[in-house]
DNA sequence: GTTTATACTTCGAAGTCCGAAGTATTGGAG
DNA sequence: CTCCAATACTTCGGACTTCGAAGTATAAAC
């Protein structure tokens, strides 16, 4: 209890201003910090309304288990939105929410900024 | 293939334009797919040279282990710099490096966003 | 009747994370 | 002299996550 700083009961209204509170995020971070999130809200972010197909391609490498476990996740979360078509064969779609469209607002620079760093890196190499 | 720059295949010189190449990226987003990693980076952003300690006590709830390990990968990746002084007891800082304050002004935006929806969410359920 | 197309499941193996306990060091208290 | 405190980590068994190859369901096309 020496600075005023230090969170005990309701830190809530310092966490605009105290750092230490970005560590204590859960929700989004938590879903954000599992494999291909970032990239597949921003790969839907850009590309509109995208089915399930084109994701897995688009990624090339990943295990079709995990790519739907997150797109059920974000699904879930409210920053995707699955729109399914009753044909043969089957259809579904997914798009960003609003919220997701935040979300991506806010990925889009990091992304931008890693496609470049890695550019360099590999160069660098 | 026109393509000069490719080593392999690889799309190179359209990464830039072509959204789908964001699912690709390894390096940077692979680290930052891991946990708590975000959240390291800005809280060293935002509270200098830190502690080991102070770095712990701010998660509250981390594994002691996984978060030194993941304070390994970002010093090796570049990310943070670690200093080790000499002293009884030990004492270890860690600080951004240059490229660490590249990415966190990139995250930034992101951890300030999940602050107030987190808020928004709490406060409607 | 077999193939084709799509959007997923399933499941065992491999990899990551957790959390309580331990390690090393030495100045200071008893 | 012995014990404790302080710090920055390891260690290790168990839990959770991800992998990837194979499977599921449907109906139109060949």
């Amino acid at each position: 209890m020496e600075n005023s700083r230090g969170s005990e009961a309701a830190p809530d209204q310092s966490c605009r201003t105290d750092p230490s509170c970005y560590c204590q995020l859960g929700g989004v971070l938590e879903l954000l910090s599992r494999k291909h999130a970032i990239q597949v809200i921003c790969l839907v972010g850009e590309i509109g309304p995208v089915r399930y197909g084109e994701i897995e391609t688009a990624f090339g490498e990943v295990s079709s288990s995990t790519l739907s476990t997150r797109l059920e996740e974000l699904v879930e979360a409210g920053y995707l939105a699955r729109e399914q078509y009753d044909e043969i064969p089957p259809r579904v779609e997914y798009d960003l929410t609003m919220t997701g469209e935040q979300l991506q607002q806010r990925l889009q620079p990091l992304l931008e900024w890693a496609v470049i760093h890695e550019e360099f890196e590999e160069s660098a190499a």
